[in-house]
DNA sequence: ACTATTTCCTGGATGC
DNA sequence: TGCATCCAGGAAATAG
């Protein structure tokens, strides 16, 4: 399940193979619930689009695309697109009206956001490749690879923006200083593990890190953020930055499915000293760890090192 | 304004 | 062995 360190992981390996590269075609599945925006929005914002730079906010991927043909001059400020067969194909474009209101030499911007949900994959590959199943979208590249988008379970999400921007919830957390950390839960009844799974306050934190680093600040899940003392609020911070950063130094966790972008597995679920160890010794002081169900999300802690 | 619960999905694991 | 059931969980939707 990817959460922020397995999506850094992906985003700069793809932002390695796939940055420069322009978008010549889609195609997108049937399936509509991978889509945030219409296929058609898609379609035209990606096709003949420059990847600039690919990176990761919160769970997103962001793919920076410079729109229009870098060798159509184009004189009426509207890139000609001729698509056929199979690729969803262009119409009418929303996304960058504001753009596009005359043809200069700066080309307008736009982005492709991908959210993996849980089992999304996006894969770089030779167009002669099979076809995996599930995958529900397919971008052909001009360097003659393509980029696919496969998800079974399909909890994922593609969308594009404009002009505009991607506009994310929440803060970075590698980015927030402690004051405001501490501030986004201040008077919060919720469970502190909810607090740190909501998108709006905090990004990128899913169910393995939020376990992880209330362990290592040794504050049990349940507690109400109201009612974390101060000490324990410094603890957690650094702990939730000691746990992202190592988990991206190796490269993500690789529980059920997840690979980076070359198809490779990570190393931090070897790390992991309560997520998914139910009953087994804490590491710490051998007592059991346990699982409680908390806004229907496992969660994994020693009852004897948090309190 | 918050908080809690339900829903969407499929593959793999488990149970009988 | 086969079939049914359960479980994983991010985020949007719904309910309180």
């Amino acid at each position: 399940m990817p959460e922020l360190p397995e999506v850094e992981t992906i985003a700069r390996g793809l932002a390695r193979s796939v940055t420069g590269d322009v978008i010549e075609s889609v195609w997108l599945g049937k399936k509509k619930e991978p889509l945030k925006s219409t296929a058609t929005e898609i379609a035209s914002v990606l096709e003949q689009s420059r990847i600039t730079e690919v990176r990761r906010m919160g769970k997103h991927i962001v793919f920076d695309l410079d729109r229009g043909t870098p060798m159509a001059h184009s004189s009426n400020g509207r890139t000609s697109k001729t698509r056929g067969k199979g690729s969803v194909s262009s119409v009418a474009l929303r996304a960058d009206r504001s753009a596009a209101g005359g043809s200069t030499a700066a080309p307008a911007k736009a982005q492709w956001i991908v959210h993996l949900g849980m089992t999304g994959r996006l894969q770089v590959c030779d167009p002669e490749t099979a076809i995996a199943k599930h995958t529900h979208a397919i971008l052909t590249l001009s360097s003659k690879r393509e980029l696919r988008f496969v998800d079974p379970r399909r909890f994922g999400r593609l969308s594009v923006s404009g002009s505009a921007g991607f506009a994310a919830t929440g803060v970075e957390p590698l980015e927030v200083d402690p004051d405001r950390f501490v501030e986004l839960f201040r008077g919060r009844k919720t469970p502190i593990k909810s607090a740190l799974l909501n998108q709006r306050l905090l990004r990128g934190v899913g169910n393995i890190y939020a376990d992880e680093s209330l362990f290592r600040a040794g504050i049990r899940p349940r507690r109400r953020a109201q009612s974390i003392t101060h000490e324990q609020w410094r603890r957690l911070y650094l702990s939730l930055q000691e746990v992202l950063n190592e988990a991206i130094a190796l490269g993500g966790s690789s529980v059920s499915d997840y690979v980076n972008a070359d198809g490779e597995e990570g190393f931090f679920q070897l790390q992991h000293r309560v997520y998914g160890r139910e009953g087994e010794p804490c590491l710490v002081c051998e007592t059991p760890i346990r699982r409680v169900v908390i806004a229907g999300r496992s969660s994994h802690y020693c009852p004897k090192c948090q309190k």
